[in-house]
DNA sequence: CACGCTTGGTGTCGAGTCGATACTAATATT
DNA sequence: AATATTAGTATCGACTCGACACCAAGCGTG
């Protein structure tokens, strides 16, 4: 067994085992990494596909989980007027809840020494974008981080869309973002 | 966000990346989780109550999983001789190919530096097992690195079943598995 | 401007996961 | 011998998931 068998191995069983562990509610693994994309995703990056496309599933497998979030009182609809075809998902406060809590997995990452942590997110960062680029993904990387971000003493701005931006939406998820 | 929260958001979406190029034939995320732990399992380990626990499920679950993967062919069944409720899951040849196959997230942590790659190994399985000791899991180790393996010149033994071992064997999966 | 192509979302189908629960049979315990 | 525990299974309901078909909205080119 190589070393990178081992390693992927390990990150099945702890995905794995937190999927069983942030259970309790009437919420299955699908839908809970809905909720915690929805929490961390800007507004234009909160559409069905974009969800799918994150979770590496398919549009109408997450049409399906949206809407069974939808009936739960997770999330809201909401048509979009500019393109009459596009609907973004939000989370209502039951479902930032619910995003917002800490996985146990979570609390046992941190009793790594901060040093090992920097380490491991670097490690599996870099893998996870080398995947992503050999099945042609995007990144659905951070919007500050990205080509089109502007920024300016109090204020911040899409250069791609030509909108302003809240500054708090610099540190969200955007699938439009470009590497800088 | 933190560090941890990263990593954790990192782990779930490499899994979930990888259980969906694991496909292709008839199987799916849960079949092929179940097929490569009996891979690396040793015949006293390859019962659907140890496959459960190590994947995290529950036995009616695994059950019905391998009863799937025994209709497809993949495995095969045998019940004990010393325990008429246990039975016992082996891989067919055509299991073994399937189980056996490399994927394509190990060949992405491969391009990582050697170094990198031991220090993911040790920081995830610190991870695992600080997880496993909370929810009373049991650690599922290697043969050889168990308090009850005897090791001689050319045979081994398990002191606590009693029973001879193939030297092969030493380096499979065993629930019984009590770190030294 | 009308034609077609593409895109975004949804509905449906079938196989299967998953937890819960209830059951049987075999083994342990007392 | 009576009881408890253990291993595996069947069944139920909610849901995932890929595949496919469908519709409506936007786009692109002649």
């Amino acid at each position: 067994m190589t070393h990178a068998a081992h390693i992927r191995a390990l990150i099945n069983r702890l995905s794995r085992l937190d999927a069983s562990e942030t259970w309790g509610d009437d919420l299955n693994p699908a839908q809970i990494s809905a909720l915690e994309y929805l929490l961390r995703a800007n507004r234009f990056s909160r559409a069905p596909s974009h969800v799918a496309e994150y979770l590496g599933t398919t549009r109408g497998t997450m049409s399906q989980t949206l809407k069974a979030l939808m009936r739960k009182g997770y999330v809201s609809e909401t048509r979009s007027d500019a393109d009459r075809r596009s609907i973004r998902y939000d989370l209502t406060v039951a479902g930032q809840a619910v995003a917002g809590r800490t996985a146990a997995l979570v609390e046992a990452i941190e009793t790594l020494p901060f040093e090992r942590q920097a380490e491991l997110s670097e490690a599996l960062s870099t893998v996870l974008t080398s995947r992503l680029a050999a099945r042609g993904g995007r990144a659905f990387g951070l919007c500050c981080g990205c080509a089109y971000h502007r920024r300016t003493e109090d204020s911040a701005f899409c250069a791609l869309l030509s909108l302003p931006l809240s500054l708090e939406e610099g540190d969200q998820i955007c699938h439009e973002q470009v590497a800088a």
